[in-house]
DNA sequence: CCGCGCACTTGCTTTTTGCAAGTATCGAGC
DNA sequence: GCTCGATACTTGCAAAAAGCAAGTGCGCGG
């Protein structure tokens, strides 16, 4: 095709521009956590931070790990854990603002 | 101070994580631009353009660029251009997911 | 002095975000 | 076997942000 594609920037941006998202995607690159914890750590509100996880886990950032019945845990795929570099990026970023 | 500063990438995101943001600094890492070229160029509403452009603007991202009278552009300052990086970094986890 | 382009502003609607409270499920304990 | 607390959400409503359309002020060219 010779077009089509869209924009790359303003795709990732439809994922991971939401509020919270890129949030929560940090939290989760130092391990699996629980809806619970994520609350807790980040301090966001009960129905964005179950709309965020279905919508990453629906843009195949992230998956559900089954704990026990109704215990679950979110883990980063691989295409979650690529974003690393830009989460880092734009942490230096904020960090070299603020001194 | 012990304490105080805030987490980095909040930080950034409270300045850059606002809707057409980075796709504002983005047009801007290619060079100066006016006001009416960077809105038909990211189709973003004129009042959403004059309201992220004030923002960016105080937040030290970009500085105004007297031409004439009535006829300004706006370009990135070093600490805008420093976005680069992030930018990049998301553009590139985009492109990659869209294939 | 009329119309045009530039750089916005203003008024109103729609969408997103946020708060608070409620719901469903299970397992432990009495 | 029934209440109690933890987990993982949903629901209802208010506030804030984003979006659309139309309007404003200013200088320039004719």
């Amino acid at each position: 095709m010779t077009s089509g594609d869209r924009d790359g920037l303003a795709a990732a941006l439809e994922l991971v521009g939401q509020r919270w998202a890129l949030l929560i995607v940090r939290s989760l690159l130092d391990g699996a956590k629980r809806y619970g914890d994520l609350q807790r750590e980040l301090g966001a509100p009960t129905n964005i931070l179950a709309t965020r996880l279905r919508e990453l886990h629906a843009a195949g950032i992230l998956y559900r790990v089954p704990l026990a019945h109704n215990v679950l845990a979110y883990a980063l795929t691989e295409r979650g854990a690529a974003l690393r570099e830009t989460v880092d990026a734009l942490a230096r970023w904020g960090e070299a603002g603020q001194q």
